[in-house]
DNA sequence: CATCTTTTTGACCAAATGGTAAATCTACGA
DNA sequence: TCGTAGATTTACCATTTGGTCAAAAAGATG
């Protein structure tokens, strides 16, 4: 009687069942809220369990532990953060590229801040469990992308600079609006600042890399 | 006889003695090793003792507990945040003044990265224990700057720009060097990134801000 | 050196927390 | 409707952790 082959502890099918569809993504949603807001070990099972509307045991019924959770919530990110990088097309126009690309990040700030935060946690304190993740998957991506924007900027259709300070200078931009979300309410009023912040780094990145 | 009329509880003299200096600032060293690391929940009394060469008894001889520490250290750290954008002068040169103000910002990156992850740990989980600090220190002198590089624009000294993003931007890009530092390092090597980045942000605010 | 104050420590607590085990309940196909 | 696999809960456990207390050690001071 060969057990399943997955994962080793726990009895759950390969065949996921509704309530086990419903229930691990109930966990993970509330998972997500309580991580990102309060860290990885300021988060507490009892926490993520009120949140989901489950008992503590019930969720370690789903998963092996808090650890697992986390892990689980890091791997799905990183497709979700690497995308609109991914997507930058080498055969666009060089400038709207940029400027899409930008775009794509600072929506990503409003539409998913739990995400950006959670990652922002995890960086911060030294990708305790996200470092492979960045030398393995996020690295060549980098690498690749810097390649273009210079090639971009060699064919003098970009104003040079120096790519990965680009990529910094945009990635910080556009994730200071979720990461310092509070700081940012308290100095523009409640929300007030996704709106503009668009234009103002169009403007900025335009001016930056106009030819 | 009536106690020092100091805080209620220790009883620690108001001229404190060499011991004292010494072993608070080594408590609050160490401190600021782990919370700026670990973050409020994930710093223990133990790692900040075992951190300071001091038992866990001994700190809070000096400290009336772990809330303490980490409100000193927050109360410390937002004289040193503000300053640099306190010593912008708005008799100076217009262009000059914001470069240097990025300038100061980005030192301060480089010089105090504990004191920037402290910061930016706070804020990410809300700020639960700076709010206060944030609305009664920084807001105003935010709206006062704001006000001073709104008047620069006018003036046509500088070019056309949301004075509240353009600060945020600052901000955002400088603090990146600190916050981000391990995925910097992932991703360029080292240490290698705060060289260049000076002159990267030079080019990046100058290109932005030339009238 | 004798005394008094300041500093340090070892032994504890109580609460919080991650996790377990076994019993119970529920869904659902035969 | 009955049996069983799957889902949930109740009652625990061991460890960690912030914090206390009284006694011992180390300074200072006359």
């Amino acid at each position: 009687m060969p057990q399943p082959s997955k994962s080793p502890t726990k009895t759950i099918q390969k065949q996921p069942s509704r309530i086990q569809m419903r229930n691990r993504s109930r966990i993970l949603d509330a998972a997500l809220d309580v991580f990102s807001t309060h860290g990885y070990r300021g988060a507490t099972l009892d926490m993520i369990a009120n949140a989901a509307g489950l008992s503590k045991p019930n969720i370690l019924y789903y998963f092996d532990g808090k650890e697992e959770i986390h892990l689980t919530l890091l791997n799905r990110l990183m497709e979700t953060w690497l995308d609109p990088l991914v997507e930058l097309n080498p055969e666009g126009d060089p400038l709207s590229e940029i400027l899409s690309y930008v775009q794509r990040k600072l929506d990503m700030s409003r539409d998913l801040p739990r995400e950006s935060r959670l990652f922002a946690n995890e960086i911060l304190q030294g990708a305790p469990r996200m470092a492979p993740h960045l030398s393995a998957d996020l690295k060549p991506l980098f690498d690749a992308r810097c390649a273009v924007i210079q090639q971009w900027m060699d064919a003098g259709k970009l104003a040079s600079a120096d790519p990965r300070h680009l990529i910094f200078s945009i990635w910080a931009t556009t994730q200071h609006y979720a990461d310092f979300a509070c700081q940012i309410d308290v100095l523009m009023g409640e929300g007030a600042a996704t709106d503009s912040a668009g234009a103002f780094l169009e403007v900025l990145f335009t001016r930056l890399l106009k030819p």
